[in-house]
RNA sequence: GGCCCCGUUGUGUAGCGGCCUAGCACGCCGCCCUCUCAAGGCGGUAGCGCGGGUUCGAAUCCCGUCGGGGCUACCA
């Protein structure tokens, strides 16, 4: 570890010692997982692993008429399907279980009721139209609009009065008259006026507790001590300092206050926070695409961090070796699909094909090339065939377009351009001296295919190569990018590759 | 409107006062290789938002300004 590693260690840990870190990963499962989530997901993984720490997954789900046991499922299976491990979580419980927040709601009731009791929290009577009204006053007059703090000190007659009229009163949490300071792990120090930090609602009039209230007590009560999450966040974290302190003032909950560190908003294009509205925020799509989870990963760990050196492509282990937050970019950083297929082509490319091979093959499923049952030939096939298409592959999808033509049972399904650029008249002597001589061609290796083509078509018909092998590509493949052509014509077999040509032939009209 | 955050080529970043005539990667352009497409190799394109300071010296520190973003719910 470098000197700068081991000073920031200081200024990141504080009194926690490494192997006391905990961090959570906290989503609300509310439709598909998001990248950006997913990065937030990897970074306090990463952060954890690097010290040795705990990383809690916990489900926020305290909103329902948003959140779904598909959106639930749905997480899980991404997290897993990208190889990021939790030691504490809803599916495989922990000691500060249940890891659901809908099952957790005597606790926050009991920290409500607490936080009343001891004057840190108050019942507020204001109606929704009556704090429109008020906000709107204050913005026009250019004053903050957050709560003004009427219900702050009501007397005895007036609440009695409120409720005659049948008010249901939310809770508020009080905040302090003074300015609130913390130090964020990858901004610096922020201080935010007492002018500006209003009395916000903890719980709703129906008794439901809210986001701003069971947060930071599930963190307080799971012992975080570091907390990674969205700048989106970073408005809200004062007042929320101020509830961990309150927690700790009544003995709900005891140790540090836990350190913040707010990432860098993952954009879209026009530099808007990536919201889960934007069809390329959703992680699925990358997983259909046919990215790799390790390609995926190392692109989104690029995405506001990096690894020095010059280097950009690196495994999840070399990143939580190398993992220091105070290195983490606080500018806002937008995903780039180019780069991220780019990223993910080099992690292609390094797989030992009979994996690549495995990995393929879902995908070739899904499109109808394979079978669901794939046959043991055709699995050898498709593992002969790899080598082919790997430096030709940025996304596992790809290969139903590159590999179709060695699996259809019959006929190819012609690229309509193809045959127009290709298969005109010209092709026509192409093809009958390459159907004829191949039909000859008894070994039926790479070496005998090339050899026997070069000669039909270079030599005697004196065609320029590209001119010579591009009927040929196409009467095969069905398309004018293919596998290289020899090697593909010996995967095909002698027999499919005759009927191939005799079809095109047809097609041209011979 | 108010508060907060941010500002290095098109994009992601390196840079933490002299090593910077600003490096790397993706993209884009060209060349090489070549049966197509890739991969690979070589070369090119483009940047410190602006203005003031501080300093012998600033992309790096300070101030201002402009620009961008986030938050501003009885959502999370």
């Amino acid at each position: 570890m470098t000197d700068g590693a081991g000073s920031s260690d200081a200024f990141v840990l504080g009194d926690v010692a490494p192997a006391d870190v905990r961090v959570r990963y906290s989503p609300s499962p509310t439709g598909n997982p998001h990248v950006g989530v997913i990065r937030t997901a990897l970074y306090n993984s990463a952060f954890a692993r690097h010290y040795g720490g705990t990383f809690v997954f916990r489900i926020e789900d305290t909103d329902a008429a948003r959140d779904s046991e598909e959106s639930y499922e749905a997480m899980l299976d991404a997290l897993r399907w990208l190889g990021l491990h939790w030691d504490e979580g809803p599916d495989i419980g922990g000691p500060y279980a249940p890891y659901r927040q809908s099952l957790r709601h005597d606790i926050y009731a009991a920290a409500a009721s607490r936080l009343t009791e001891t004057g840190h929290a108050y019942h507020c009577y204001c109606t929704p139209e009556e704090l429109d009204e008020r906000r709107e006053a204050a913005r026009a007059a250019g004053r903050p609009s957050g709560y003004d703090g009427k219900c702050r000190t009501l007397t005895a007659e007036q609440v009695a009065a409120y409720q005659d009229e049948g008010r249901q009163p939310v809770l508020r949490l009080r905040m302090p008259d003074q300015d609130v300071t913390f130090v964020d792990l990858i901004r610096g120090e922020i201080t935010v006026d007492r002018f500006n930090l209003f009395d916000y609602v903890i719980v709703r009039a129906n008794g439901q507790p809210l986001y701003p209230l069971v947060n930071p007590v599930d963190d307080a009560l799971m012992g975080i001590t570091h907390v990674l999450r969205g700048e989106d966040l970073l408005s809200s974290t004062p007042r929320q300092l101020v509830l961990h302190q309150a927690l700790r003032d009544i003995g709900f909950a005891s140790g540090p206050l836990p350190r913040f560190g707010h990432l860098p908003l993952v954009t879209g294009e026009g530099n808007r926070k990536l919201s889960k509205r934007d069809p390329e925020s959703s992680l699925q799509l990358y997983r259909d695409r046919g990215f790799l989870p390790e390609g995926l990963l190392n692109y989104l760990a690029l995405l506001g961090w990096s690894i020095g050196d010059d280097r950009e492509v690196f495994s999840m282990d070399e990143m939580a070796a190398a993992f220091d937050v105070t290195r983490v970019n606080s500018a806002a950083a937008r995903f780039d699909l180019k780069k991220a297929e780019a990223i993910n082509g080099v992690w292609l490319r390094r797989l030992a094909p009979d994996d690549l091979a495995q990995r393929m093959a879902p995908y070739l499923q899904a499109a109808g090339v394979l079978p669901a049952e794939v046959p043991a030939e055709s699995m050898d096939l498709l593992r002969a065939a790899t080598p082919l298409v790997q430096e030709r592959m940025t996304v596992l999808a790809e290969a139903v377009g590159m590999l179709g033509f060695l699996f259809a049972p019959g006929a190819v399904a012609f690229d309509e351009d193809a045959v127009a650029k290709v298969l005109t008249e010209d092709a026509r002597p192409v093809l009958r001296a390459a159907r004829e001589r191949l039909a000859a061609d008894e070994k039926w290796t790479t070496e005998s295919i090339e050899a026997t083509l070069r000669s039909a078509l270079v030599d005697e018909l004196g065609l320029k190569p590209k001119h010579a092998f591009g009927p040929v590509r196409v009467a095969v493949t069905g398309r004018r990018v293919s596998p290289p052509l020899f090697e593909s014509l010996e995967l095909l077999g002698r027999e499919r590759t005759l009927t191939r040509l005799d079809a095109a032939l047809a097609r041209v009209g011979s």
